[in-house]
DNA sequence: CATAACCTGATACTCAGTGTCATTCATGAC
DNA sequence: GTCATGAATGACACTGAGTATCAGGTTATG
């Protein structure tokens, strides 16, 4: 009767996981990222370095864990949205979507986010995440572009500049203490591709 | 009479340092850039381990110090063309002036970014390196903009946007061998945000 | 209970990157 | 030409990330 055949395994070593990631997390605000090492981690956690490193491949990864599920989420997102004719739009709802079920904890989220871009790192390493999500990206994109659109350098395009958005906006959002919204946020970051990128409104039609 | 009083020394740094890459992408290329060790580059390159490391700071960096230059020179580029009031075809004539700068030896360039893409690391710092030089690029964009379009984060996105433009259309060039125009597939990555972002055309106007 | 799978801590290892120090060599001043 | 200064070099030692292996203990399962 138990939830899942060897499940109990797999419920334990994430618990474990969250909760060095817990510790580990208090550690790098009070010190700073780069100048906590693995062997001050598991002391702090009370494991075994080699313990320690079996639940994280890389340092970055104890920071930037909460970030895997985001690329399915958007993923998921642009599928509920399938009927959605307009690409930018559609990216827009997902991301707010993908994103909001990311923001539970508010300034939890908050001082990661500030942990990170003060942190070269820790940014790189967002940025190979964020990267990795893109390829799922443009195979929405593309399920349901019109033939004449269906060149994968404009899909590629709109999924990374979408990203950039969402990652523009976090940044706002993570600025302000998480006090704006981060829809309107994203509207703003999206203004950027419907705006006339004109200096001056010269065609006031 | 000599160019520059001391300037020898940088002379011959700058050599040395073009040299020591050069064997060492040699190696990269032929055994992979994880399987190479600073030890195995400075073996073949005929001097320590120290000094190599003295001459590029990161592995990586022996790769990549070509694009240093390329934040400088797409910065140029938009304040040459300050006169364009559109963003788009600013950032796109400036990514392309400093691209074709970049691309003086064609084959050469492909090798690398051949590299740079089978590499993760390689894709983690140069997408870090591209991060650095968007501020400046911002600051070009909001020099110029109207008051009523002075939100930062509309220079932002439209940055980071062109960035990645480039990026893909250079991912495309590499591919194709460096046969394709890249002014043609920069224009094909900028499609994305002039071209009506919708699935069919329903309105044709 | 027995066994197989797993978790743990210990240990040893490779390699990136930093720092120091003594030696050597080129430059520039006298 | 000689000498002093400063830079480049190589040797060495060190920290820390990440990988791999192994023996002993624990837990699920039949």
């Amino acid at each position: 009767m138990s939830a899942a055949p060897g499940g109990t395994r797999q419920i334990g070593r994430h618990a474990v996981r969250a909760e060095l990631a817990r510790v580990a997390f208090d550690r790098f605000c009070l010190t700073g990222f780069n100048q906590v090492t693995f062997a001050d981690l598991a002391e702090a956690a009370g494991v075994s370095r080699s313990t320690f490193l079996r639940y994280f491949g890389t340092k970055e990864d104890v920071v930037l864990f909460v970030f895997d599920p985001l690329g399915d989420a958007i993923a998921d997102a642009l599928d509920a949205d399938r009927a959605n004719e307009d690409d930018w739009s559609r990216l827009r709802n997902a991301l707010e979507s993908a994103a909001t079920f990311l923001v539970r904890d508010v300034q939890h989220l908050a001082t990661i986010l500030d942990l990170v871009d003060q942190t070269p790192a820790l940014c790189a390493r967002l940025r190979e995440k964020q990267s990795e999500w893109r390829p799922k990206i443009v195979a929405r994109l593309q399920e349901t572009a019109s033939p004449a659109d269906r060149s994968p350098v404009i899909a590629h395009v709109r999924a990374a500049a979408a990203l950039e958005c969402l990652w523009i906006a976090l940044g706002q959002w993570s600025a302000s203490g998480g006090q704006e919204d981060l829809g309107d946020l994203l509207d703003a970051a999206f203004a950027a591709f419907s705006t006339p990128a004109r200096a001056q409104t010269d065609a006031p039609l």
